[in-house]
RNA sequence: GCGAGAGUGGCGGAAUUGGCAGACGCGCCGGCCUUAGGAGCCGGUGCCUUCGGGCGUGGGGGUUCGAAUCCCCCCUCUCGCACCA
């Protein structure tokens, strides 16, 4: 074997070669156990950047592995590519978002193929497709039907610069602000489409314990849907018919409620304070309330300035019947349980905060250990024993929260009541390039859903004005806008905005499974033989957002009875960002290294291992152009010594030496198949490395060249367990060496047992711990001879200085501890 | 504030049923080869040292024959959530 090792040429030969011979591509039918391996599909932005090399090498390492393992690996690739940044591009340079984007699809996937990433491409979807989206519609008409998706007015999300309202999860830190831009979100009174996920939040969370995916995103989507479990009762308004419903989690403090309190949003705020002289204020407060943005709204907050005015209404606190004030404050939302609270200042921070405020009265309810009367310097929020509570006096607060409930619930004015902090997912957006909402408004019949035969709803190509005004740019375009009502035939109008990205998102994965059926959304048979995904990789960003959406569908479709499993991701793995500098790569920052140019300069195989090698793939890491240059001489290494410019080998007897290298080349495997199976991609690749250096040595010694023989059994199985991390140089040194067919179709190599197992090892002596000799001993030593060996050493018996041991500690056979 | 995770050489990182700290790579130092070396090969590289050894995993205590690893207190950093009653 000759040649210098051109990366290029060969990196492209055998990427010319995959796709030819469409190894990777895979059908139901195929008899090996399934494997779905799928990697989060990309917006196609054009430029393929770091992060997307991580995850996609680190996708298609496990595709290449569990190919050789024996199983039918579906690896399928896409697009997200309806969106925002298109339609942004559009609104610069006039060029339409379909073209940009089939522009930039087409980029991508050509810099994923130099990635040496193999994908089942006949399964391509992409999310603009109409061939997909007219399904996205048909499963939002079949969320219709069920009552999933439903319009209603309601303050919502809206973002000032991209002139959309966006959902819950899309607004974030500690400010509000918009997940895209970062403009500080307002809200408006909107009436928008919503998807009901809270129907499911039961369900999110119970079926996430058994899912093996990072604990701490778990924990995450536990947060983020916040159970709680309370009570829910009415108070009587004196004077009034109406009744005000709070709810609360501390039904144990119910005897210390000094006063009440309701949202400024609240239906009943009007009407109670209508003709009272307290009309006035209430009323501007409400508006300065209601026209504040959530950051000022929760600047407030931080100061602890809460703001609230007396309505000069009263209500009774039923569990004493005392009449105590009623209040509007923005420190209750109208977003959460009813709305309205009740207030128990010394048991609540944020009521004693209030109370302190505005001269309401403390009492306590809830005894600490060692209280004994005195005033609270601050809220007691902790359990305790109730006190002040009539006669349940001496209960815990665990026992209080049933007995009162339960005390309510037999006067007829409260049960108990489990909330969630998670809302509907709101789904319209006021924005062209997204898929559009299937439904037509008509005078006559009203909300009517497009029927199925009807589908897709196209957006229109032409004549479409892009610059945001706060309306769906389709709103402008008659040919879209104005249609017929499919029930009564008259004059209708569609609805104008498109649906949140998330959703195309949301079952994507389901669609690789049949993506090519013209007639239905996908055929049950082969959705069910794929799914669940059993391994999911992709960027943590995606905790809340994608990854609880995607369960709510699966579940949701499901329910439908379209596919049989409920949960899509069996196992998830969340890789850590690629920085530089520090600092997150950025074009702002000046500080991006573009993986295009590494295929030139060091190769895709090199850059592949850089990601693989520099740490677990779960930390973030930060780029440095060195370690992608000490990859490429590791590679260079591998392919010298391949090509016998190290030494040439010879045709001899097997010495000690060349058994001792085949041991180590079995011990390799062994750890590094274990690592594979661990993700420890960076430790497997060391052990590499490791052998490598010690195949130098080996090839390199004085005694004796190299044998043939051993040599070759050596790269028979040093070359397909590299092949799955470098699958181009492994592929070209494979073939060149002559060895049978594609390293790639290899089966994965096994390990020897009688080559790994050791016959002799180094014993650790210690004397109180610290080390003190070392002597090489049989592997199956006895406690006792151990014990001999160490107390015979020279060096341990200087140590002791005549004295004799108190203790041997023996652990066979590697070390033992002698206490003086 | 609440929740989760992390702190190891000049740098990225190894080592977890408690058992040789620093694998592997980068960088650095030296040697060989060479007309030349920003190539390659070989060797060295935690700190201190009177060359015997001593000290070392954010800091302080503890358990243990033995602690980077387990327990307690403290410090620092990262991420997520943040009036959710």
């Amino acid at each position: 074997m000759t040649g210098k090792y051109d990366f290029v040429s060969i990196e492209e030969k055998w990427q010319r070669h995959w796709a030819e011979s469409r190894m990777y591509y895979i059908d139901e039918d195929d008899p090996r156990p399934k494997f779905y391996d799928l990697c989060m599909y990309p917006y196609p932005s054009g430029d393929l950047h770091m992060g997307h090399v991580r995850n996609y090498t680190l996708g298609d390492v496990l595709c290449r592995y569990k190919t050789m393992r024996g199983f039918a690996v579906l690896s399928p690739m896409g697009w997200d590519s309806f969106g925002l940044p298109a339609e942004n591009a559009a609104i610069k340079t006039g060029i339409h978002p379909a073209t940009y984007s089939r522009e930039r699809i087409e980029s991508m996937k050509s810099q994923i193929r130099r990635l040496g990433a193999v994908y089942d491409w006949r399964r391509e979807v992409s999310s603009f497709d109409p061939a997909y989206y007219k399904w996205t519609q048909w499963l939002f008409l079949k969320f219709f039907e069920s009552g999933l998706a439903y319009r209603d007015t309601a303050p919502v999300n809206w973002c000032p610069s991209c002139q959309t309202v966006l959902a819950n999860e899309q607004v974030q830190g500690e400010d509000g602000v918009c997940e895209r831009c970062g403009t500080a979100v307002t809200k408006r009174d909107l009436e928008q489409w919503f998807f009901a996920i809270t129907r499911y939040a039961q369900q999110l969370i119970d079926d996430l314990e058994d899912l093996q995916w990072p604990e701490r995103v778990k924990t995450m989507q536990l947060n983020w849907i916040g159970r709680s479990q309370g009570c829910e009762f009415d108070l009587e308004i004196p004077g009034s018919s109406e009744v005000i419903r709070v709810y609360t989690t501390r039904p144990d403090t119910v005897f210390g409620v000094t006063y009440a309190v309701l949202a400024p949003e609240h239906p009943l705020v009007g009407p109670l304070v209508a003709g009272t002289s307290a009309e006035a204020d209430v009323a501007r407060f409400v508006e300065e309330v209601r026209s504040a943005t959530e950051v000022e709204r929760l600047s407030t907050q931080r100061s602890l300035d809460k703001r609230g005015i007396d309505t000069g209404r009263t209500v009774v606190n039923p569990a004493n019947g005392r009449e105590i004030p009623l209040y509007i404050a923005d420190y209750v939302l109208m977003t959460y349980g009813t709305g309205a609270i009740m207030a128990v200042p010394a048991h609540d921070e944020r009521d004693f905060e209030f109370a302190k405020l505005h001269g309401l009265p403390i009492e306590v309810v809830i005894a600490a250990g060692g209280w004994s009367g005195e005033n609270l310097e601050e809220a007691f929020t902790g359990p305790g024993t109730m006190v002040n509570s009539g006669e349940f006096d001496g209960l815990s607060s665990d026992e209080g929260k049933v007995a009162v409930t339960e005390w309510f619930e037999s006067r007829g004015i409260g049960a108990a009541k489990t909330n969630f902090r998670l809302r509907d997912w709101l789904i319209s957006r006021q924005r062209y390039w997204g898929c559009p909402i299937p439904i037509v408004y008509c005078d006559g019949c009203g909300t009517v859903p497009v029927p199925e035969a009807d589908l897709p709803v196209l957006l229109p190509e032409e004549g479409v004005e892009f610059k945001p005004t706060g309306e769906s740019p389709l709103a402008d375009n008659e040919g879209f806008l104005s249609t017929h009502c499919p029930t009564c035939g008259g004059r209708a109008r569609r609805e104008t905005d498109t649906m949140d990205t998330f959703v195309d998102s949301s079952w994507y994965f389901l669609r690789y499974c049949d993506s090519q059926n013209q007639d239905e959304i996908f055929e049950r048979a082969k959705v069910d033989h794929w799914m669940p995904v059993d391994q999911y990789i992709g960027g943590v960003e995606h905790a809340i957002l994608h990854l609880l959406y995607a369960r709510f569908f699966t579940k949701v479709i499901a329910d439908m009875g379209l596919v049989g499993v409920r949960e899509p991701f069996s196992r998830l793995f969340t890789q850590g960002m690629v920085r530089k500098d520090g600092q997150k790569m950025s074009k702002s920052l000046g500080n991006v290294a573009t993986p295009t140019e590494y295929f030139v300069s060091h190769g895709a195989d090199a850059l592949r291992l850089y990601n693989l090698f520099v740490g677990p793939p779960s930390d973030d890491f930060d780029w440095n152009d060195r370690g992608v240059e000490g990859m490429l001489r590791f590679i260079q290494r591998l392919w010298r010594i391949a090509n016998g410019e190290v030494a040439e080998l010879v045709e001899r007897d097997e010495d000690e030496a060349d058994l001792e290298i085949l041991r180590e080349a079995h011990r390799t495997l062994e750890k590094f198949t274990a690592d594979i199976e661990g993700f420890a991609y960076n430790t497997a690749a060391a052990a590499a490395m490791e052998f490598l250096n010690s195949l130098y040595q080996w090839a390199q010694r004085d005694q004796a060249p190299p044998r043939r023989a051993t040599f070759e059994a050596i790269m028979s199985i040093f070359l397909p367990m590299l092949a799955p991390m470098i699958p181009h140089v492994t592929a070209e040194i494979w073939e060149r060496l002559g060895f049978d067919g594609d390293v790639h179709s290899c089966p994965w190599p096994s390990v020897d047992p009688d080559l790994v197992r050791r016959d002799r090892v180094v014993m650790v002596v210690q004397v109180k711990g610290k080390v003190r000799d070392r002597i090489e001993v049989d592997s199956d030593i006895s406690e006792d001879a151990m014990r001999d060996l160490a107390l015979a050493s020279e060096k341990v018996r200087e140590e002791l200085g005549g004295l004799e041991p108190t203790r041997v500690i023996a652990r066979p056979p590697k070390l033992v501890n002698v206490v003086p």
